[in-house]
This record gives structure tokens, C-alpha cells and sequence, in this order.
DNA sequence: CGGAATCCTGGCCGATACTG
DNA sequence: CAGTATCGGCCAGGATTCCG
């Protein structure tokens, strides 16, 4: 579990908070777009509609929630220009820039066993 | 996006299925139950209620449906020992140690940004 | 243009019960 | 012990509308 590689970084007062907090972090980050929106993100700045184009299929309110869930754990930096019509830029934090190393692991080997994995799905019946 | 990554891997031809292929993929895996198994399989073979002990706060159905998932795209392979009680054990193939490594590589993060992210949160108010 | 609020529906997920 | 099936509540998430 990922708790355990806490271990020994804190105090084994707060090991049941420190925790949680992982859990929640994991819950929060592990989803798909999340993913999604970092991985387009990269090292780039993107506005709200530019993200929108890059992700397909994302709906406007799954990428609002997800960017506010974003920047509350401070992944992502949103800056607003108070200009007219509006324009807000998105652009990875250095813990955002940390994790997309993972996701770009993830995304390298899914290209990787890509093929893999399709005849693993034809082979699988049920 | 993640398909970018993907061109030139295959045939034009192939874009679009390809593509749709690496979303599906990722829909399935980049879910919080996927990568807290692959985390606890690592590179031990575990049984279902090992497995089930191990990962807290799963339920039954969603150990077992995540499994499936798994076994189905190839990441994990299921042994029934034909004795009484039924012993089943799972344990990683390669393209699950593949993604377990890219897994890994999230909890190091989630270890190392710990306290930026909580303060991060506590800045953050809306 | 970006975001918030509302409504509404599909399906996620837990609880329970039943087989081998 | 492991897996399947069924039911039901609840929430994720899409569509739409209105605001700054």
C-alpha cells in the first residue's frame, strides 16, 4: 500500500494523518483526467479553451472540477488577466512538473504494450 | 494528449483505432483501485484476501472487478489451485511490472510533496 | 471567455445473499 | 475462500443557462 512508504519520514503521531492525506492525494490524482490535463500541460501555458480543444471528449465542467482540484493541491498555477474578454492561463507548478514525469511514464508505456495488451483483450472471454 | 505520442508508431490507417485503444487503456488504469493492486502485488504473488486485507477500504466487488479489469488488459495473471477451500493468487506479468514502476514513481511523489500539497490546500479557499 | 449553478440521468459502488 | 447476481442509494458527470 502506499502508506508504506511513509514510514519512518514522519512522526508516528501523525502516521494515521499523514495517512489519510496520501490516500486522499492518491484518490484525487489517480484519475484519468487529471492525467489528461497534466500530460497536455506539459511545460507549456494553455488557456481554459485551449485545454478543452487538446483534451477530446472532456466536458466544460469536468475540466473546471478538475483544474480546481489541480490548483487547490497546488499542481497547477491559474493566472487571470483582467482583460476583455477575460483570459486565464494554466501552467504545471514545479510538484505538477514532478509529477508528470510519472504520467509521462504512463502514457510511454501504454504506447509501449500497446499491442500487448490487444491481443491480452481478444485472448480474454468471458 | 496521450495520442501524440503515439503517431508515427503505427499505420495512418491505424490512427484513430490506436488512439481510442490508448484511451480506453487509460481510462481503465488511471483509476485509484488499479494502481493501489498494482502497488501491493509488486513483485509478490498475493491471494484474493490477501489482497483484499491488504488494500483498506476496498470492497469485495471492487476487488473483484478491478481483477477482472486487470487480468482482461494482461496486467495481472490469476492462478486457481484446484483444492478445497479454492486458493486463487495473482501476481504481475511484465507489462505489469512495466506499469508498476510508473506506479512506484507516483507514490515517491506523493511521499516527496506531502507538505507542499497540505500547505497548498490550506492556502486554498473557495 | 471562463466559470458557476441547476437539473437530471446513467452507472458506480456497497450490502446482501447464494453457488462451488 | 472466491466469485456471481441482484437491488438500491448516491454521486459522477453531461447539458443547459446565466453571470462578470
Amino acid at each position: 500500500m502506499v502508506t508504506k512508504r511513509l514510514k519512518g519520514s514522519v512522526d508516528d503521531a501523525d502516521l494515521t494523518r499523514a495517512d489519510s492525506l496520501a490516500r486522499e492525494i492518491f484518490s484525487d490524482v489517480a484519475n484519468k483526467w487529471a492525467f489528461l490535463i497534466i500530460e497536455s500541460l506539459g511545460e507549456r501555458t494553455l488557456r481554459f479553451s485551449e485545454l478543452r480543444n487538446e483534451i477530446e471528449g472532456i466536458s466544460h465542467k469536468m475540466l473546471t472540477q478538475n483544474l480546481r482540484m489541480l490548483e487547490r493541491n497546488g499542481l497547477v498555477e491559474r493566472t487571470v488577466h483582467p482583460t476583455v474578454p477575460p483570459r486565464v492561463e494554466y501552467t504545471l507548478t514545479e510538484p505538477g512538473q514532478g509529477l508528470r514525469a510519472t504520467v509521462d511514464g504512463m502514457c510511454a508505456w501504454t504506447h509501449r504494450y500497446l499491442s500487448h495488451i490487444e491481443t491480452s483483450r481478444a485472448r480474454f472471454t468471458t
